[in-house]
RNA sequence: CGGGACGUGGCCUAGCUUGGUUCAGGGCACCGCGCUGGGGGCGCGGGGAUCGCGAGUUCGAAUCUCGCCGUCCCGACCA
């Protein structure tokens, strides 16, 4: 490829951009455009990228035994009407009316129609079986934001599995899981596997896989000791126990009232009233599925919505406006209470389990009551882990303390159980001439969100630092004197034998200044560049310069195409073997 | 959906508060010529904008008012 031909319109005079984020850069170094908020247009060298972060995952997938499939991107809306998904994924879903006026859904995920594909399965001999394909999603995104972070048309490598049965579908869990450890790893995306929530695909279990990152949106709890590893969405840490000394000396045998007047917070009333945060019961008030709830927490700990959601499987979760809560039980936020209210559902995390001495709201404006037992004087339906873990307390399987970091979610694996096998009527004959429903699972991965996040991981103040493996190209060759004839030819005969040794090369043969092609070619990030100039032209050698280390190496031009082969082997990771 | 900001040649932006010698100035990019030539170089010349859209106020609107559209940022959702 030559410079000179391709689009590749860089904005380099942006000062304000130094070591900026991925998509400052990719917009920058003429990656991307912006047709309007969440679409992007890729440009040549994104375009490049593309296909090679694709390839990788192909080839994982493959080794594994997952065949490509491609599915369309419209569907009917009957097959998400009978998962039930047509009402649940909302405005999210982008819908259409075809001619015959015929609603159709913009497919943003699969798995109602590889269920539909499942159907034809017929005998447990053709199980397991692994289908995945690279296509389009489509997701009316409340937020489109960074560029190709998060936008509402992308690339979604996705796959689905069919097994006999939970074991079968653990098998290709891992399979997956160890798929993705392998891509992620040859992309340069040190992305940790996370325990998650499964949130609207359903299902037992899921793994996301996380890329650290400051600009990442996901919060995750980590520990460093032993490595346990969760979204905050489904993290667990452990508690010190309750000290029941401390209980029984609160105690009262009945809950007493006391006024507070002004008081609206937890700290207001742990530093008035003698009520640390950890004495009081914090009492929220959701709407799930439009029936007002009571939610529990202990004062000094935060709700962690999804956690309610996964916990009563609420399609629709909101927090109770005050006036409802008003109407319900007489009082505004920060004098509620649950002591005593039998007439709407009481839900409660585990922390509050047999605690006694606690005060909470009176449901009379300015007054609280102390004293309270849970279990004498709560009427709580539904105990639950509800609380977001935080940094600093206890990791659950080594007891080491927890960090809490940000990260960009790039992939996400689910156990699906039943729930499409049930909905598309799934059926093979058994071993024994009885049906057996096939058990399902769901992988994916965000391809251009995965270019992003490895941009946001390797990068400097000169713009992208691609590894090998997916740049666009693995080497530049810059002819520094392009109206020097001799200089402008040994160019061309060192871009001819790099290209020969099967480097994926590109010649700068602009006619700009040398200045000019050395800060484009580390603003677009090629790994190696390899300078042809009068200098090395005296002494029969071009100069080769790492993006990564800025190190720089004479080598004789007849040994430039191994050099560089050899260099970017080395840094490139095979596959798999299948 | 709630909160905030912004919308001026391809890109960035000045002008707007205090409407009128600016029917819009600059930088980058682009075209031509010349000088340069290993880190975004210089000079001269040139092309390109009905100031997001629509109403309104006014003798006069990029500038004031209203509406709409769009984009970005902060919160609740996802690969």
């Amino acid at each position: 490829m030559r410079w000179s031909t391709m689009h590749i319109p860089t904005l380099r005079d942006d000062p304000a951009d130094a070591g900026a984020p991925s998509h400052r850069l990719l917009l920058r170094a003429g990656y991307i455009r912006q047709l309007f908020a969440g679409h992007y247009s890729l440009l040549p060298l994104a375009q490049r990228v593309r296909l090679k972060v694709i390839g990788i995952i192909r080839e994982e997938m493959n080794s594994i035994g997952a065949q490509e499939i491609l599915m369309p991107v419209m569907h009917p809306a009957e097959v998400w009407q009978r998962s039930g998904r047509w009402e649940l994924m909302g405005d999210e879903m982008f819908r259409l009316k075809d001619r015959k006026g015929a609603d159709i859904a913009l497919g943003m995920t699969h798995e109602e129609i590889v269920a539909t594909l499942a159907t034809e399965l017929s005998s447990y001999r053709e199980l397991p079986q692994m289908w995945y394909q690279f296509q389009t999603k489509l997701r009316d995104e409340p937020r489109p934001k960074a560029g190709l972070m998060r936008t509402r048309e992308f690339t979604m490598k996705d796959s689905y599995s069919f097994d006999l049965d939970a074991a079968g579908l653990d098998k290709s869990f891992d399979l997956h899981r160890s798929a993705y450890i392998r891509s992620f790893e040859r992309l340069g995306i040190p992305a940790i596997p996370v325990n998650a929530s499964n949130g609207s695909m359903g299902g037992s279990g899921s793994t996301e896989f996380v890329c650290p990152s400051e600009t990442g949106e996901d919060d995750i709890v980590h520990c460093p000791e032993c490595g346990y590893a969760a979204n905050v969405e489904a993290a667990v840490s452990a508690l010190a126990p309750a000290d029941p000394a401390a209980d029984a000396a609160a105690a009262l045998d009945a809950p007493a009232p006391f006024g507070t007047p002004g008081v609206r917070t937890i700290e207001d009333l742990a530093a008035g009233y003698d009520a640390p945060g950890d004495r009081q019961v914090k009492t929220l008030v959701y709407v799930l599925d439009g029936q007002l709830t009571l939610v529990l927490l202990r004062g000094d700990h935060a709700l962690e919505e999804q956690k309610l959601i996964d916990a009563t499987g609420a399609v629709a979760v909101r927090p109770a406006e005050a006036g409802e809560i008003f109407a319900a039980l007489g009082a505004h936020p920060g004098s509620l209470g649950a002591a005593g209210v039998t007439s709407l559902p009481v839900i409660a995390d585990f922390a509050l389990r047999d605690r006694s001495g606690m005060v909470t709201g009176a449901n009379t404006d300015d007054v609280h009551v102390r004293g309270v037992d849970v279990a004498r004087d709560l009427s709580v339906g539904t105990w639950a882990d509800l609380r977001a873990a935080a940094a600093g307390e206890l990791c659950t399987v080594c007891g080491g303390p927890l960090e809490v970091i940000k990260g960009i979610e790039v992939g996400h694996i689910f156990k699906l159980g039943y729930k499409y096998s049930d909905a598309m009527d799934l059926s093979v004959s058994g071993p024994d001439g009885k049906p057996v429903k096939p058990i399902m699972g769901s992988y994916g991965i965000g391809v251009e969100r995965a270019m992003a996040a490895c941009i946001e991981v390797h990068h400097d103040a000169r713009g992208i630092v691609w590894p090998a493996a997916i740049a666009p190209f693995e080497a530049v060759v810059v002819v520094a004197q392009q109206d020097d004839t001799a200089v402008a030819e040994m160019g061309e005969q060192v871009y001819r034998q790099l290209g020969a040794a099967g480097v994926d090369v590109i010649i700068d043969d602009r006619g700009v200044r040398a200045g000019v092609k050395f800060s484009d070619a580390e603003l677009v990030g090629i790994p190696y560049r390899v300078t042809i100039g009068k200098r090395g032209l005296a002494s029969g050698s071009a100069e080769v310069t790492d993006r990564a280390t800025g190190e720089t190496v004479p080598v004789p031009f007849d040994q430039v195409a191994k050099h560089v082969r050899e260099a970017v082997t080395h840094a490139i990771t095979g596959p798999a073997e299948a």
